[in-house]
DNA sequence: ATTAAGGCATTGCCATGAGC
DNA sequence: GCTCATGGCAATGCCTTAAT
């Protein structure tokens, strides 16, 4: 019999060995590639080859069942029509890390999929709902009710979130539970995938666990759709969405897509008529907005100066006894610290970026690299002791509200007020106490960003804030003309709309397909040639529009210089087939690429 | 993510030849 | 006879490709 098999390498082909055994489609084997031991699976059988001089498979490393079914194969297939992957490298995603060796495996899958009498249509819903402890509640009576078919997948952004839902479904099927995610150690994560084949039916994880699915999958759930930690931004890239609503496709089951609002790209599903929407309008019991048009807090010599009001409403609500959070975008002490005497400002010694200065951890932090030292006390270059904190971190903005409130407690004792930055609203709310009062500052700083999505990520957040805050949201605005103002009152649909619309009319994703090509070397002349070199082979096409190679912000990173080219084109399958070809162009060199697409 | 071989291009050395 | 320029070939190095 001859063996087709596909390793993790970044190969299309598949290779053919022979073998005397039969019945190995899915099955690990060990065999030689150019004088090398790999591991590798079979994906198919044949009984005639046009290979002359056809090698021996060494070792069968699954001896009873194999590693992946035969619906997981066929998976793979369609992965790599919507994907710009080799078989192998697909393939290999559904492996557990500790298989991806020679280990001997001998165990058989105890899953047998059972024909179901009669199916109602399968169904793709999402559903629309702030409160994450109402969409779980959602969730537990259609994971009680597909469990008595088969298996559902649950799929939650990050960890954090893991635990939360654990402890929660817990509770009712914690003999039936299965956990998935990446942090795991690899012998954790194997002992997890074995449940499975054991038939354990509810399979919890992150990202990751929507490849491991068995086959008598009845429903996928994924919570918090538009998180950014679906995506899987290295290589392979995916998208778990779109991989979920592919394998439901497939399996033809229902998918149930959760969150306090949708992506774009589902919301252009939903109006395709490909997606159901259900939204229980409720009545609005949310606090109101409260725009004022005025600066909040601007650095002013050596103190600051903030609005009034915000002094105004911590002190009222100080006095009431009640909370406020204040989100603002920037953290640390100052943005820089600079010698007051001789002007050397500190940088990162990667060449990042000048350094963050925190007061309260006494230290210096790049932003973009993570790299950190303690704080000088003189300056480097004249030992002056003079070093002067430029711009406003949050930290400055604590540091003068407790000075201006002594009777303040701090954050963590008890939230007179919270302190925090607009990232910290990128995860949905697992948060316990909601707020009084919250204060909006500085949001222009997002939506001034370099970034087609950053109005509809302050979208986003500002509705987050909504949710936590009981009585009003207070946004300090400074750019009054932004359709995001207005649409904060109208419904959510009226921005969904617009913010399509625009992004058609300025050919943006979801209505067009952009990657972003970011290349980076030691040398800046070496990177530049070969970033007009790629250019040029991509211009070559014009069913594409390139543009590009733009210089990255920062620049150099991490002793490293960056540049990125953008393409985009209106079909998915123009834009895959260059990035394949650019990747060959990157197997080898001190030139490195990463891709981005949306 | 590896390895070896082959291709292409650049560099370097030497020989030849022209000019002074 | 010496110097400088040119051409050819060998050596080197970087990059690409194939692998059953």
């Amino acid at each position: 019999m001859i063996a087709k098999v596909v390793f993790n390498l970044g190969v299309e082909k598949e290779f053919d060995y022979f073998s005397p055994e039969v019945n190995l489609v899915g099955k690990r084997v060990l065999v030689e590639l150019n004088k090398k031991k790999l591991v590798g699976v079979v994906i198919k059988e044949a009984k005639k080859t046009n290979v002359k001089n056809i090698k021996e498979i060494r070792v069968v490393l699954d001896e009873a069942g194999p590693t992946l079914s035969r619906e997981q194969l066929r998976f793979v297939y369609m992965l790599k029509r919507y994907y710009p992957y080799g078989l192998g490298e697909l393939t290999f995603i559904m492996i557990p890390s500790l298989l991806r060796s020679s280990k001997r495996l001998n165990i058989e899958s105890k899953i047998v999929k059972k024909r179901s009498v009669s199916r109602r249509k399968k169904e793709c819903i999402f559903f629309k709902e702030p409160n994450p402890y109402c969409r779980l509640e959602i969730y537990r009576k259609k994971i009680a009710s597909a469990l008595k078919n088969g298996s559902v997948i649950f799929c939650v952004p990050t960890s954090s979130h893991l635990k939360i839902v654990y402890k929660d479904l817990e509770k009712k099927f914690s003999s039936k539970i299965a956990l998935l995610y990446s942090q795991q150690k690899r012998k954790e994560f194997f002992s997890e995938w074995l449940k499975i084949k054991e038939g354990k039916k509810l399979i919890l994880g992150t990202r990751i666990a929507i490849f491991y699915f068995p086959e008598d999958l009845e429903l996928v759930i994924l919570d918090e759709e538009i998180s950014p930690f679906y995506f899987h931004p290295e290589k392979p890239f995916y998208r778990v969405s779109e991989v979920a609503y592919l394998l439901c496709q497939m399996k033809k089951i229902d998918l149930i897509l959760g969150g306090d609002f949708p992506s774009l790209e589902i919301f252009k599903m939903v109006k395709e008529g490909k997606i159901k929407l259900v939204d229980k309008k409720k009545k609005n019991t949310f606090s109101s907005w409260k725009i004022l048009e005025a600066k909040d807090i601007i650095s002013k010599r050596h103190s600051l100066k903030v609005n009034p009001l915000i002094i105004e409403i911590l002190r009222k609500t100080g006095e009431e006894g009640k909370n406020v959070a204040i989100f603002y975008p920037r953290r640390g002490f100052s943005l820089y610290l600079r010698c007051a005497n001789c002007g050397y400002l500190y940088f990162c010694p990667k060449r990042c970026a000048p350094l963050r200065y925190s007061q309260e951890k006494n230290e210096l932090v790049c932003p973009f690299c993570g790299y950190r030292e303690k704080a000088p006390s003189s300056c480097r270059r004249c030992s002056s002791s003079y070093l002067k904190p430029e711009g406003v971190g949050m930290e400055r903005i604590s540091f003068y509200f407790k000075r201006f409130f002594p009777q303040f407690k701090t954050s963590l004792e008890r939230k007179d007020f919270l302190l925090v930055t607009y990232s910290n609203l990128d995860t949905s709310f697992w948060w316990e106490n909601s707020f009084f009062c919250s204060l909006v500052l500085n949001p222009h700083l997002l939506l001034s960003l370099l970034d087609f999505e950053a109005t509809f990520r302050l979208y986003i957040y500002l509705n987050r804030i909504r949710y936590l805050t009981r009585e009003e949201v207070i946004v300090f605005r400074q750019f009054s003309h932004h359709y995001l103002w207005e649409s904060l009152d109208k419904n959510w649909l009226d921005f969904y709309k617009k913010e399509l619309h625009l992004r058609k009319k300025a050919k943006l994703p979801p209505f067009i397909y952009l990657a972003k090509l970011t290349l980076r070397a030691k040398d800046k002349d070496i990177l530049l040639r070969k970033a007009e070199k790629i250019c040029k082979i991509l211009k070559k096409n014009d069913k594409l529009e390139v543009f590009g190679p733009l210089k990255e912000y920062p620049f150099n990173k991490l002793n490293k210089f960056y540049y990125s080219i953008v393409i985009k084109s209106a079909r998915r399958k123009v834009i895959f087939e260059e990035i394949k070809k650019i990747f060959s162009l990157f197997r080898r060199g001190t030139t490195k690429l990463a891709v981005i697409i949306r």
